[in-house]
DNA sequence: CGCTTACGTAAGCCATCTGTTACACATGCC
DNA sequence: GGCATGTGTAACAGATGGCTTACGTAAGCG
């Protein structure tokens, strides 16, 4: 779970997200933030360490790439968990149901 | 998203898991760790912090509850990305094509 | 070849994190 | 009241993290 610690900085988690809508080089991405692109390279490095992102030389350019390999094994973390916020929903029902009245259930989703 | 930080702790993901199983006090959980015990009380207050956890105090013990709020926040969060890993799959399947054969199409899952 | 472009890395600085020991405080029991 | 029990907090040390400036290096271009 390396993948937890990359992604706890924001500006990492905005390059994954900038790489999820397609692949792009460094001083590209570096561009969208108010960093130096040396603290970028850094993000960069972390991510590359956690898996979450490949690269690939293309002349002159590193262009990154997504890998969401780690994604997965974080959501397969959290599946053990996911039975628990649909009891909460429930209970919160309930504590709603205290003060306001019905219309609740249809917020379930 | 500021949970992601607090879980990026793996001390902190075991205090997670433990409570999953049940309610517990401080004392209790520290028990489980072999960091001192108010080592531990500081994870709590990073995970009480980050809406983690709630507190119950029950004469001098303090019982602490886990609230998967936040978790399902993370499923949130990493919602837009599950398409992805669906389609590495696929990648993978092409790539393990090139060497092995057939047999993989029911390990999709 | 030099010079530019696109990067990564090194060194240094300051903030934050994690752990420890020492201490403060409320509850429970006699 | 007085002492034990269960916890949080304070103070401090060492490690880690993120940012900046300065520098090294490889690919492109004239």
């Amino acid at each position: 779970m390396e993948a937890l610690a990359a992604l706890a900085d924001p500006t990492r988690r905005e390059i994954v997200a900038l790489l999820a809508a397609g692949e792009q080089g460094a001083g590209e991405l570096a561009g969208h933030f108010p960093v130096t692109r040396p603290a970028i390279s850094r993000h960069l490095r972390v991510l590359r360490d956690a898996g979450l992102v490949r690269v690939r030389a293309e002349g002159q350019r590193r262009v990154y790439t997504l890998d969401p390999g780690p994604l997965s094994e974080i959501d397969a973390w959290l599946a053990p968990y996911r039975r628990l916020w649909a009891q909460r929903l429930d209970a919160l029902d309930t504590e709603i149901a205290r003060g306001r009245r019905a219309r609740v259930q249809e917020d379930r989703r």
